[in-house]
DNA sequence: ACTATACGAGACCGGGAGTCTTGTAATATC
DNA sequence: GATATTACAAGACTCCCGGTCTCGTATAGT
């Protein structure tokens, strides 16, 4: 599908690249996402700043390029009978993302320059936020056709109540992302008997 | 209760101190927080910047000052006969204070400075987050000696559901925190019949 | 060979955070 | 009223960082 056309001059260097992400993932971890900068990231690398600068339009888009593959954990979509099983194989795929080791550091980091910089604030949206969304209204909807769904809360309102208290775990109360909280997130959405 | 034992020397001036909680509020809606700086801050006020380090430690303690100020609307705990009424109260309060203009703007702030400020996010914990927990949990207390509290899911993820659904909204998707939701939170959180 | 692009290193500049200084204002104590 | 104490507005000052630019070099296609 991606038949690269080569271009003349010398080509971008993988190696740098992931130095580059690498180091920025270390660096959130060790000195926070305040205390990490350009310079910094650069020195740690091995590489020049220009280098950072050519390939990502801020330090926030470096991060999110990390993160994206630090969890290239595919969150599970396979159909597995119910909207129950469906929507549990969601969460713990969730929280095995969530609760890598540099994981939460590096999403308060991004969820922070995305209120800070509305130009990476729409990057993060429309090219993560609303890609985990999707992901969840695949199960959504097939609960749907199967007849498996609640008639309330619409959708919308279920990745809403899902990821609010992720992300809420995450940036507020700091609380480890659990498996009682899968369950509990289950109790919720998941009427009774129906 | 707080008969101030008055220093001697020049009292803090409390015009002065209003000038800048306004500015505050106005500039983050002007040019956003991180086009906030502690000059600009202080030439809009019509103060020195000293005037702000000596009584803040930080723009975003301002902000939360700001905010307090803001949102004085308090949120009720009286009881409303039942818990579905009570949540439905706490709610509407909530959505009354999220929707007033520039709130949300302050809000966003105060969250991404808290995940970039490590002390100022212990401040934003204890000094808000915790106090707004602490209201619901009013709430939630008095339906469990009524009998009227579910079984599942627990009071603190009762606490994540409603304010982490409300956060996201206003970090991530960026949708009005409307009745709807209102409602939809209550149809989660309320079993049907018992 | 020639052109094109990327590279590491580092100089350079502008802006903002935070501190310090100066001269003045407001209050308590004597 | 005199003195001590604290706050004030204004602004100078230093330090650090983001972002750009320059330089000499490396690696590719033509």
């Amino acid at each position: 599908m991606t038949e690269e056309r080569r271009s003349p001059g010398r080509p971008r260097s993988q190696s740098s690249r992931e130095a580059i992400l690498t180091a920025a993932i270390q660096l959130v971890a060790e000195v926070g996402y305040a205390g990490l900068t350009i310079d910094g990231l650069a020195s740690r690398a091995g590489v020049g700043k220009q280098t950072i600068y050519r390939w990502w339009a801020s330090k926030a888009d470096v991060l999110l390029e990390a993160g994206a593959a630090l969890a290239d954990v595919r969150v599970p979509v396979q159909d597995r009978g119910s909207y129950e099983a469906d929507l549990r194989a969601f969460l713990k795929a969730s929280y095995r993302i969530v609760n890598q080791p540099q994981m939460a550091d590096l999403l308060r980091a991004v969820m922070a320059e995305a209120q800070l910089n509305p130009d990476f604030g729409d990057r993060f949206r429309s090219g993560f936020l609303q890609r985990r969304r999707e992901a969840l209204a695949v199960i959504t909807a097939r609960a749907r056709d199967r007849g498996d769904l609640p008639e309330r809360p619409a959708p919308g309102t279920v990745a809403d109540v899902v990821f609010g208290t992720i992300w809420y775990r995450v940036l507020a109360t700091r609380q480890a992302f659990d498996k009682r909280l899968v369950e509990d997130l289950i109790t919720v959405l998941v009427p009774p008997v129906a």
